[in-house]
DNA sequence: GTAGGGTTAG
């Protein structure tokens, strides 16, 4: 007969068990399989009675990598009389669930513990019902719990009262969760003063960390910048809060300071930091910055699973290196579904469709399926590439045997694919059938379908539209003006002009950047300002001058001024794209390609200038456009002049 | 057994 007998920490071991068949404990089962054979010889022995046994059980299948939570509630319910501690692992298990329905579940079953009665909730109940009440944003029955809180007693303990600010927090009460903060704090310093205890301190910082995200998640930064000036001690947590605080709501500049104020501050930014900051960092296009984020998890031993894989796939593919996208993606241990759409996205932004679709039928042979977000990915990189047939057949595939509900986003990468490709009347069928309201991007994309071919009957059309959709954008005006130009109809153009003035819309200025040795320089149009002006003023007439010998004449239809030709081409000269170029070639030697980021999408005649100085500077030349990446070199570019 | 995260049409 098997015997049973515990660790001193409450763990179960099978010494008679031949170790080949049976794992000896709780702890040392590695899959599923070996958890569910252990609970058999629990159930056979009659061992399953046992609280503890069967909270180990659950919290196994709940906190483990094989998380199945359906297996943990089972194991529950099977319980006659679970006691405080399973109770209380079941309530953590659901409440921490990312289903929305286990938070509901979570508060069904608290309700039933106190009805029950024969167990009462002790002060690791309430961090879990309040967590699920958070996540759930269930005000009423926090507020509930609360009172609860302050009848059992527990309105004191640290762990509770955090966990009762973040609900308040949540929901997004922030007066309440002030009225808890500051009684706390002032509690909390008022004993420290005697003796710093550590964990008290702690606590304290936490719930600084807690009102500033509550701060953040509203997106008041200047409350959360203030808390975070005066709380008296800063966590790695509270960096991390700012940093993604940030990052997500588009300061991707400040996302990048507060990282580089961390390290002057002697934090170490930890996983949780680099994942944050990676986004700000591929936005702004920051390479240098991306690539010393790479090497500290190398030299820190964070380990770069899938999650930060995927970033890092990400801030390379945006920061113009997709051979170093790609290496980060093959060297990964593990990928999940938003691994595989950020490569397949990286290819499709850098004109690659044809690795796009590979990856894509690699990641379907990798048993993930691809989901909404991978078609968007395979649906723009084949309209990056003018795939027309390709498109649609994904797109039916994705409908038809898929069963994915189209979203808006896929609708727009139909309409660019069609548009692009010159088949207007039906890319305006596709928006007039679409079953939601088509926004201002799906009829920008039908906007520069037009004026690329020149169909101006339906551009003013869509430009109307636009102007009422999106009245303060200055890019439908652009957009229009340009395609008027474009026709020598200089009064039309002078139209919209006066419209535009009339309304007080401002053409949003070009805007370039690039990294030359980790320092980023900004350049506007026209701009002198930079210390070096005057070289680059050099270089830029240098560049203008084998241009023309290189057979280049200025392609002046989308300058926007009704000027003479000599001033549009001098304007031309100026745009921030290539000040940046200039900048960059008396910057660097030879052999280090150009990576610059622009804030606008890029135009036909620096595309066509890009191409020559390329040929002429023997330089690669990367450029990031609103849209996508164009890659020069020798004398051509990656997306084939179809952008 | 407290706080924090990656991909997405133009």
């Amino acid at each position: 007969m098997n015997s049973v007998f515990y660790n001193s920490n409450g763990i179960v071991n099978f010494s008679a068990q031949p170790s080949s068949v049976l794992p000896r404990s709780i702890t040392s089962c590695k899959t599923a399989r070996d958890l569910k054979q252990l609970h058999a010889v629990f159930i056979k022995t009659g061992q399953i009675q046992d609280p503890l046994t069967a909270a180990e059980v659950i919290r196994f299948c709940a906190f483990s990598s094989q998380r199945n939570i359906d297996y943990a509630r089972s194991v529950f319910h099977q319980m006659p009389e679970p006691n405080c501690f399973c109770w209380n692992t079941i309530l953590r298990v659901l409440a921490e669930s990312n289903n929305e329905h286990h938070q509901s579940e979570a508060l069904m079953l608290f309700r039933g513990m106190l009805c029950d009665g024969r167990v009462k909730p002790n002060r690791f109940t309430f961090p879990s019902v309040l967590k699920a009440c958070a996540r759930a944003s269930r005000l009423r029955e926090g507020k509930q719990v609360h009172g609860l809180i302050v009848k059992f007693g527990f309105d004191g303990d640290e762990f509770v009262i955090s966990n009762l600010v973040r609900m308040y927090v949540m929901c997004a009460l922030m007066e309440d969760a002030y009225s808890l903060f500051c009684k706390s704090v002032v509690d909390f310093d008022g004993s420290c003063q005697m003796e710093v205890d550590k964990r008290r301190q702690d606590g304290n910082v936490v719930l600084w960390n807690i009102m500033i995200d509550g701060h953040v998640r509203l997106g008041d930064f200047r409350s959360a910048r203030n808390l975070f000036d005066e709380m008296p001690q800063r966590s790695v947590v509270s960096w991390n809060v700012m940093i993604s605080g940030y990052a997500q709501n588009g300061h991707f500049i400040e996302a990048i300071n507060m990282f580089q104020e961390m390290q002057i501050s002697n934090i170490d930014p930890n996983y949780v930091t680099l994942v944050s900051v990676l986004p700000a960092i591929s936005r702004i296009g920051a390479l240098e910055l991306g690539k010393w984020i790479h090497l500290y998890a190398g030299k820190n031993k964070i380990e770069i699973d899938d999650v930060l894989g995927s970033a890092l796939v990400d801030m390379y593919s945006k920061c113009g290196s997709i051979e170093k996208a790609l290496q980060v993606f093959e060297r990964l241990p593990q990928r999940n579904a938003i691994t595989w759409n950020a490569i397949i996205s990286a290819f499709a932004m850098h004109g690659s469709a044809e690795d796009a679709i590979n990856y894509f039928h690699l990641m379907e042979k990798a048993g993930v399926t691809p989901n909404d977000v991978a078609y968007i990915g395979i649906l723009s990189a084949c309209s990056h590439a003018g795939l027309v047939e390709e498109g649609r057949s994904f797109f039916s595939h994705m409908v038809k045997v898929v069963g994915l509900q189209p979203r808006i986003e896929h609708y727009g990468c139909m309409v660019d694919l069609l548009g692009r490709a010159g088949r207007l009347e039906e890319a305006e069928a596709l928006i007039k059938n679409m079953p939601m309201a088509p926004d201002d991007v799906i009829w920008k994309a039908l906007l520069g379908a037009c004026k690329m071919h020149k169909n101006i009957e339906m551009g003013e059309r869509v430009a109307e539209i636009l102007m009422e959709l999106a009245p303060h954008d200055s890019g439908s005006y652009v957009a229009l003006s340009n395609m008027y130009a474009s026709l020598g109809n200089w009064e039309a153009v002078a139209g919209v002009r006066m419209k535009m003035k009339g309304m007080d819309i401002r053409k949003d200025p070009g805007c370039s950047w690039v990294e030359i040795h980790g320092i980023i320089h900004e350049f506007l149009v026209e701009d002198d300002s930079h210390p070096r002006a005057k070289e680059i003023q050099a270089m830029l007439e240098e560049m203008s001058t084998k241009l023309r010998l290189n057979g280049y004449r200025p392609n002046t239809l989308e300058v926007f001024l009704n000027a003479d030709e000599e001033h549009k081409a001098r304007a031309l000269q100026y745009h921030s794209e290539k000040i940046a170029v200039a900048f960059g070639l008396i910057s660097t030697a030879p052999q280090y390609p150009l990576k610059i980021v622009k804030n606008l999408r890029i135009c036909e005649d620096c595309h066509a200038s890009l191409k020559l100085i390329s040929l002429i500077y023997k330089r690669r030349i990367i450029v990031r456009d609103r849209k996508r990446f164009h890659h020069f070199d020798h004398g051509s570019c990656s997306c084939m002049d179809y952008w």
